[in-house]
DNA sequence: AGGAAAAGTTGCGCGACACGCAAACTCCTG
DNA sequence: CAGGAGTTTGCGTGTCGCGCAACTTTTCCT
């Protein structure tokens, strides 16, 4: 369904399918959420609004959808990585690889965009973010993607994900990592993303002692 | 608000509160969250439609009430722990005393009931668990409770809510040593769900060392 | 104690949403 | 190029979520 370039036809379902979501942030960052109708979004995308509800079943799915995709490539990376390598330097570099580096800012091209409209979109993220509808499908999106990385922490680390803790504790571990840095990087732009993630990874991977 | 004992106004709300919360899992454990409508639920506790929504803002809310109250509870035993004791032995006593020992099973009165009846229950609530909105409104239940427990453990370790992500990373650990424990119960309860709790956290605290 | 004020409940009503269903349309396969 | 699977779309419907304005109950102040 995600990575499948079976036929020109799934591309086009993905084209939309990241075209909803990412017209749904926009539209959410510069209005606030709750005046934003389905109506909108579907008539930015140029389809139906009956169609929005065959992709996602709520506006707050559509929003968390990219930071779900994000974490699914990510798990995918880690699949790919090297079995001989260390579980917690290979996470690091996986996340590093598939979730730090992309530049994506915005719908579509990146760019310098001046800094007063910068302030402003991160400002109207961090009110979406804060709009319950979406933590509420946020977080479940989270949790959708930790259980394809326990699945993938399984496989390297020889565990069972039916019978073992320990695949899902790392992949909540590594969600809760990723959740924290990002929320202080919301809160505090001057320290780059990344330096954030490898510092909340070695947190957790170090056994959080306290400080 | 949850440990407000100032009037008797204040019992009453609370009691209708767990009255609703308790009546939503029932009834949705019993027929599927699909097939409760609000109107069921009030008519349970004798209350009006309106004033569920005056209470909770979905059906999924009122279910992950309780697990949110619990967590609170426990955020709040942890801060009566004494200063001086170590972080994470302070979590885990703290965890056993107000999350697992309370043998609430069911709406009201705990008792024997036969076997066939529990494992009915266990299985209910597997499959409201799974729902889609109950996953959301759980997952945000505990985001919002990891909140306190992160200022909880800012005050005890002398760190800062707002410049240090250890608080959260921390809460956010417990919060998926629980879920994760609950989770294996759920699968096999052949093992104490105590002894599941005490094995997770004390994984996350010794830093997920792979197996 | 008594009455005003604060807090909670209820009924009404409306805008929006989630989704089933079936028809129209589009792309793939042989 | 024709059959069929996969998608989009319009329509209809059952619920929601919540604002608003009475109405009732508790609390507080003098």
């Amino acid at each position: 369904m995600a990575a499948d370039p079976s036929g020109l036809r799934a591309r086009k379902k993905e084209q939309t399918r990241i075209a909803l979501s990412w017209a749904t942030i926009r539209l959410a960052v510069e209005r606030g959420l709750a005046n934003v109708r389905v109506e909108d979004i579907a008539a930015e995308v140029g389809v139906s609004p009956r169609t929005f509800n065959n992709y996602f079943a709520s506006k707050g799915e559509a929003i968390a959808d990219r930071e779900l995709q994000r974490f699914r490539q990510f798990a995918a990376a880690l699949r790919e990585r090297p079995a001989d390598e260390p579980l917690w330097p290979a996470i690091t570099a996986a996340v590093l690889d598939r979730y730090a580096l992309t530049g994506e800012t915005d719908g579509g091209s990146v760019e310098e965009v001046d800094e007063t409209a910068r302030r402003r979109w991160v400002e109207g993220v961090r009110l979406m973010i804060a709009e319950p509808a979406v933590q509420r499908d946020l977080a479940a999106a989270y949790a959708a993607a930790e259980e394809q990385l326990a699945v993938a922490v399984a496989a390297r680390t020889g565990t069972d994900v039916d019978r073992d803790m320990f695949p899902r504790l790392v992949a909540g571990a590594v969600g809760v990592a990723l959740g924290t840095a990002r929320q202080q990087w919301m809160r505090d732009q001057s320290v780059p993303i990344a330096d954030l993630i490898v510092d909340a990874l070695a947190q957790v991977a170090g056994g959080l002692p306290t400080p």
